[in-house]
DNA sequence: GCCGTTTTCGGCCCGACTGTTTTCAGTCG
């Protein structure tokens, strides 16, 4: 049985019963249950006693065992029976809970958007109690983009929204400070909504000026403190603004920037001491409120190192944070393998691209562009590659503080064989091997590719070793086990390429890297110097799967980076 | 439904906003 699937099951009897409109708490403890599950790292088959784990009791554990004997969940079959189904679907509709539902089920016979949109236009729904006009004309409207807007965005997409809230919130004088919050800060790959936390005295003044410089479609809700919009653009997403005092600010922070499980926890460990933890400050036994200058004093107050925002899953942080220190962050990184320039598909020449390099304060760094197979990204020939040798030395020569090596993202072809030959890969200093093409083979035949790229001497990394694009593709689904086997055994570094749009190694291979010991690579694989700053999102996405430092190759002396790849 | 070194019953994180109310329920994060 297939854990996922036991999770997805607990899940979806949650949602059922929240549309019987049950008790809220027996809905929680099914999610809750889902949830200790999902985080606990065995595989179903190595669980002994699932009512061992803390959040799973006989209820939870019987649908489980149900599962696990009868490959159906009993409970989820009688429950689909009772409830139609399209009222799950109904949820999606901002505005309407489990309750709601219910009633227009109950006491209209709504089912589905269809008949909602009827009883809505027939005036029915307006007489029901607790519903309205307002409920009504915003209900239609809804309706009218109901399963068109998308439920999460990857942070790709969302990274332009921000930089552009970032310049409108830098230009109003009221504002003492502000940062994004939310899912967008603990760095995952797919976020709902934008959030975002200002401390200002003047929250009205904010509240106009910034409603009069956003470009947005609809505000969804704006009110003394809280501001809501839906943003411009196709398929575009929410941003959601909390205005806070400056005193407030950073316990507003920390509660804006979740995750919701991780808040649960701290609320847990405020509570045992009798303090009450809200965005406000910590209020205390006597009723008085606590406030603090910063995130990190508030999490000292109760005996913690700060959390980084990636960490803040409510799981593991609170138990290995004397693991902290050890994790790779921006400011240990001291290169960056993978790039490419004017060369081939790259918008900044190797000078540009070197300067730029040494700004960020690296010691070394490879020019990685493609290889002649990927004709349409300009992939270099062995005779041009020779060319650019010219001017990587030439640099060197003016950078004598700075070691720009020469290196190639080369591709492994469909039919297996490797772009260039062992000698044009002997004559460079680093050497990626990567999949751009036939993603759709089967999966014997992807890993052959894998396997001969991985057990060539020359070859020292593999990049974005699934080809996903978050999202958007799947890649080629490669069997990741043997993947991290082979490359341990053939010495060899894998790739978590630090572009938005991939973060591939993803957090679960990359936990399975690092117990393999398999060094790991963070890379931006930039096609432009502003894409360098990637390197920020990949260090924060490493921590999520607790890399140390040393892991990260990329954070090596340029002495121990290239004794490791004479002596590999 | 889950949990328990004050507990096997009575809690379960906390607050803003909206729309419907006439003091609050539902939804959302």
């Amino acid at each position: 049985m297939n854990k996922k699937k036991i999770i997805n099951t607990l899940e979806t009897i949650a949602t059922y019963l929240e549309l019987k409109g049950e008790n809220p708490f027996k809905i929680s403890a099914f999610r809750k249950a889902a949830a200790a599950l999902e985080n606990d790292p065995r595989s179903i088959e190595e669980i002994e006693d699932v009512t061992k784990i803390k959040g799973i009791g006989k209820g939870t554990a019987a649908v489980i065992h149900d599962l696990l004997e009868t490959g159906e969940s009993s409970d989820l079959t009688s429950l689909k029976e009772e409830v139609p189904a399209g009222l799950p679907l109904l949820l999606k509709i901002p505005g309407l809970g489990g309750k709601k539902i219910a009633k227009l089920y109950q006491e209209l016979g709504v089912d589905s958007a269809d008949s909602l949109k009827a009883a809505c236009e027939s005036g029915k729904v307006g007489e029901l109690a607790g519903f309205g006009k307002k409920t009504v004309e915003k209900l239609l409207k809804e309706l009218e983009t109901f399963g068109q807007r998308s439920e999460r965005h990857p942070i790709w997409q969302l990274e332009e929204n921000v930089k552009e809230i970032n310049a409108v919130l830098e230009a109003i004088e009221e504002i003492e400070r502000f940062s994004v919050a939310g899912s967008f800060r603990r760095v995952a790959e797919t976020s709902k909504d934008i959030d975002f936390i200002i401390a200002s005295a003047q929250p009205l003044v904010v509240k106009d000026k910034l409603l009069a410089a956003l470009s947005y479609t609809e505000i969804v809700a704006a009110g003394d403190t809280k501001i809501s919009v839906i943003l411009a653009g196709d398929d575009a997403a929410n941003a959601d603004f909390r205005i806070v005092t400056d005193a407030e600010y950073p316990t507003a922070l920390h509660h804006f920037t979740g995750s919701k499980e991780h808040n649960v926890r701290m609320r847990q460990i405020a509570k045992e001491r009798d303090e009450k933890i809200s965005e406000y400050g910590v209020e205390q036994p006597d009723g008085s409120v606590l406030t603090f200058e910063t995130e990190k004093a508030f999490f000292n107050h109760f005996d913690l190192p700060f959390i980084p925002p990636t960490l803040r899953a409510g799981h593991t942080e609170f138990e290995r944070h004397a693991d902290i220190p050890h994790l790779v962050t921006l400011a240990d990184i001291r290169s960056d393998l993978h790039m490419h320039t004017t060369w081939s598909d790259g918008a900044h020449t190797v000078r540009e691209m070197g300067e730029a390099l040494i700004e960020r304060g690296y010691d070394y760094a490879v020019i990685t562009d493609h290889s002649h197979y990927l004709k349409v990204a300009n992939g270099l020939t062995p005779e041009r590659l020779e060319q650019q040798k010219e001017e990587i030395y030439a640099f060197n020569h003016a950078h004598p503080e700075f070691h720009l090596l020469r290196g190639t993202e080369m591709d492994i072809l469909p039919d297996g064989s490797l772009d260039f030959s062992d000698d044009v890969m002997s004559s460079l200093d680093f050497v990626i091997a990567s999949i751009h093409s036939s993603f759709s083979q089967p999966q014997e035949q992807i890993m052959e590719r894998l396997h001969t790229a991985l057990k060539n001497p020359h070859v020292d990394m593999i990049a974005h070793p699934t080809g996903r694009v978050i999202h958007q593709r799947d890649g080629y689904n490669p069997d990741m086990a043997q993947l991290i086997a082979w490359a341990k055994e053939y010495g060899k570094i894998l790739e978590l390429n630090a572009n938005p749009y991939r973060l591939d190694l993803c957090v679960e291979h990359l936990e399975m890297a690092a117990k393999a010991g398999v060094p790991v690579a963070i890379n931006t694989d930039a096609h432009a110097i502003e894409q360098l700053r990637y390197m920020d999102i990949g260090t924060k996405y490493a921590q999520k799967a607790w890399l140390y430092k040393d892991m990260i190759v990329n954070t090596w002396s340029f002495e121990k980076f290239m004794d490791f790849l004479n002596n590999k």
